[in-house]
DNA sequence: CGCTTCCTTCAGAAATTTGTGAAGTTAAGG
DNA sequence: CCTTAACTTCACAAATTTCTGAAGGAAGCG
């Protein structure tokens, strides 16, 4: 298949387009991710179409296959893309929504969840009249009350947004 | 120094402690932080006192005191844990206090407010008025959104912790 | 069907991270 | 002051992670 200005990118300055990749890139880095998969993150989410072929990541990024096939399963397995066939070929897209990806980031509940678990069974082992018994029991109550606030929190932001972005 | 059942924490079952520690160590891990400073500080947590020295750390995880010295460094810098000097002694006391590390958590502030510049630029440069400079917008309201809501939140869980745990 | 394009998997090389031992620094206690 | 206990720093070795090239499928298209 043939490769064209709207399916690259290559229309807008790509100098631009790279520095803001790896700048953001470095900063999902600092917070926990792994580099390729956020750089292929970046990448989508500062592309026109908001998303991009394999090929033309493994282009922009200067990066295999292999690497991009890595990456983007992290990525679709924490539902911050999502991956469509483009219909009538073998080319895969990959795609960042952009309201969907950052409740993905809230959707760390599963991790708080796991806190939780090993907190209770820790407050249970320990004793919950100890001291340490207390102490973690206070943590898991501070998680519990989390999982409560988070999801009334994204609520407040979905009205939020319709009428901040809802007119477009 | 002469260690006593008291400050080493060995009348508890060491093994249900060393499981805690491990285990919980384990999901901050899967969380992003270093193994070394999560299992220090689980076992902080873990810990009657609410504090250890460097010598018990290294005892009971079984590492150098270099290694402690550097999660130790790394805790700190976080605010995850404190650092006191055991007056009329060369010994320093890690703690955790039990109400101010989970707060730490919150103030990835640091981290948040560095996305926020990093999305801000990109708007810039790749013009308000694009479909990606939109969608990075977005992602950056957001953002901002979410700095005011943390904080209005963690003013609740004050009130609501005072009330379940207050009058201890 | 077979050819071709594209994605994935896998073994291994390269780079990075992590933890250690040893030397260095600081400060208490004689 | 000198000694010594305790933490820190640093160079390096070990372990782990990350990325690549090559081989192995799956699926469109003739």
């Amino acid at each position: 298949m043939r490769e064209t200005a709207e399916t690259t990118g290559r229309d807008r300055d790509p100098e631009a387009v790279s520095k803001f990749v790896e700048g953001f890139a470095a900063q999902l880095v600092e917070a926990g991710m792994q580099r390729m998969p956020a750089r292929v993150f970046a990448a989508l989410l500062a592309s026109d179409p908001g998303s991009l072929t394999s090929a033309e990541l493994g282009e922009q990024l200067q990066v295999s296959p292999a690497a991009v096939s890595g990456a983007v399963r992290y990525l679709s397995q924490q539902h911050m893309v999502s991956r469509e066939r483009e219909p009538g070929s073998r080319r895969e897209r990959y795609r960042v929504h952009s309201d969907q990806w950052y409740e993905a980031l809230t959707n760390r509940e599963t991790i708080l969840k796991r806190w939780e678990s090993a907190l209770s069974e820790g407050v249970a082992s320990l004793g919950a009249e100890t001291p340490a018994g207390r102490r973690m029991a206070e943590t898991l109550a501070f998680f519990e009350f989390l999982d409560g606030e988070l999801a009334a929190m994204m609520e407040r932001w979905r009205v939020h947004r319709e009428k901040t972005f809802g007119h477009r």
